[in-house]
DNA sequence: ACGTGCTGATACCCCGGCGGTATCAGCGCA
DNA sequence: TGCGCTGATACCGCCGGGGTATCAGCACGT
């Protein structure tokens, strides 16, 4: 009746994104006309038409656009699902703990060492991924556990405990006048023109246009800003590695960033419980 | 390669959930012998065993509860998806959104005023379900939003957008002698030999034992508590419905309750969108 | 000890459906 | 008006899912 086949799902997700029958077949490695009929068959099931083949082209329709959402994440659950099931054979008692560079390194540390003591703790293995990678590691199965930052991640679809909130600061070259200021807003440092703000690479690797250097590691930032070149914004906790050559000032209108760990919703693994338990200090 | 076809898992589903491949081949309608070998072949592809079965029946592995809680949550998707898909082309245009008895019925009103002043604002259609059975409706396609409330509902999977948080009070017979008070701990009110907690039906509509009356409706926890049988524990914003034979009673050490707005995580239709704009007050 | 009844596994066959090739049909374009 | 491109249709071959018949292990009974 409504049984969605993932091979079915496969299809119809590659042509939505190719937008081409021919291209999308030879993508999946088929001849076009099963490709067709497929499709076909899929709208005649679902009694709903996906595509709009007219002259010039195929577009999705909205019902389609609904669809490709779904699917999308349909299709990353079950190749998560293929991951997450091999693991559990292979490694049983090993989790994998997504990180990102720039989280709370001693909060990490301390959550680690408080789960090591517990009886029956799993080995951990720390992953340490670019910007935003967190997220997908972790729907796609190749993580089991998160540390991510909230408001920056998006945690949509995942179970969270949160561990930590703090202020954010911003870290600028010590002689500068602003350094001074024991408190400062986010007005006040936007659009400096002798200190334009760092830029970070994006999920792609991409770099938004913008005054400020491109960088893409701490030790990196750490030496611009101490050159005078950038400035960053960050949270409290980064404090730890500053230089002298760095001033941290808090910024008081910036939205407090929450440290949490996070696993995939309604993951009754026993060995991710028990680090989540321990994290929430129970 | 790793290409888990939804039959595959419902089989799988079938068999983890009757542990026994004959009752389970019945209830899909096949015969067991081609169950058998579809649970085989999807153990050789996986690599990994799923069952035990030696003699005294079936029982799932260790990695087989993993594909367990796997596969239930993707059949969901996949048949919240064709309903989705088909409800999208059937009333694009309209929203259903899912709430339980007893959350704020002032909230609700004014986000639907605020969002029906909305250019281009949808048709909402309010769904009231049982406790707990707003998350089921989103999950499996039936809702598209729902109204639930932190930390009762379980918002795993879902994305949240807050709208109220609030004080929670104990509902009291105005006789009472703790009527009286201005505020009260849950400690005073817990085992109270003469006013034991009324119970609500859980999931499957049984009732947890215990001293208090079995109720399933507002009005009859009113009038149960107007004759001073029964007390409860709900947040601030009940009031609005008391008697005067009712007395609301702050206290102190109970969590808040975060009335929330949710839908399914990285959902981008634009009618859920619009709705969430609306009550982000953005 | 031996049959009996239960389980799931195996052997074999059949046919529906998936994928392939060949071809058609609409449409833009030189 | 032909040419080139698109997706749709027609037809065919074969793999594989599902059926029946049967086997093999194991816990019972007497």
């Amino acid at each position: 009746m409504d049984t969605l086949e993932t091979r079915e799902l496969r299809y119809f997700v590659a042509v939505a994104e190719e937008l081409h029958f021919t291209r999308a077949a030879e993508r999946l490695g088929i001849a076009q006309p099963p490709l067709s009929r497929a499709i076909r068959q899929l709208e005649r099931r679902l009694g709903v038409t996906l595509f709009d083949r007219d002259r010039r082209g195929v577009t999705l329709t909205g019902p389609g656009r609904v669809l490709l959402d779904e699917a999308r994440a349909i299709l990353d659950a079950t190749s998560a699902a293929a991951r997450r099931t091999r693991r559990a054979a292979t490694a049983p008692h090993r989790l994998t703990l997504a990180t990102k560079a720039g989280t709370n390194h001693e909060l990490l540390q301390k959550l680690l060492e408080a789960y090591a003591a517990e009886p029956g703790a799993a080995e951990v293995e720390v992953l340490l991924c670019g910007m935003g990678d967190q997220a997908r590691m972790l729907r796609d199965g190749r993580a089991d556990v998160a540390l991510m930052q909230r408001p920056f991640d998006d945690l949509a679809g995942f179970d969270t405990e949160d561990l930590l909130t703090e202020q954010q600061v911003a870290i600028l070259p010590a002689g500068h006048p602003l350094a001074a200021r024991t408190s400062l807003t986010m007005a006040e440092i936007s659009d400096l023109p002798d200190l334009p703000v760092a830029r970070w690479p994006g999920q792609d690797g991409s770099y938004e246009p913008g005054p400020g250097p491109e960088i893409h590691d701490q030790s990196q930032l750490a030496q611009l800003i101490a050159l005078g070149h950038t400035m960053a914004v960050l949270c409290a906790s980064s404090r730890s590695w500053l230089w002298s050559a760095h001033t941290a000032v808090p910024l008081t209108d910036a939205p407090y960033v929450s440290t949490v760990l996070a696993w995939p919703a309604h993951s009754r693994s026993r060995t991710v419980a028990g680090l989540v338990r321990v994290a929430a200090g129970r």
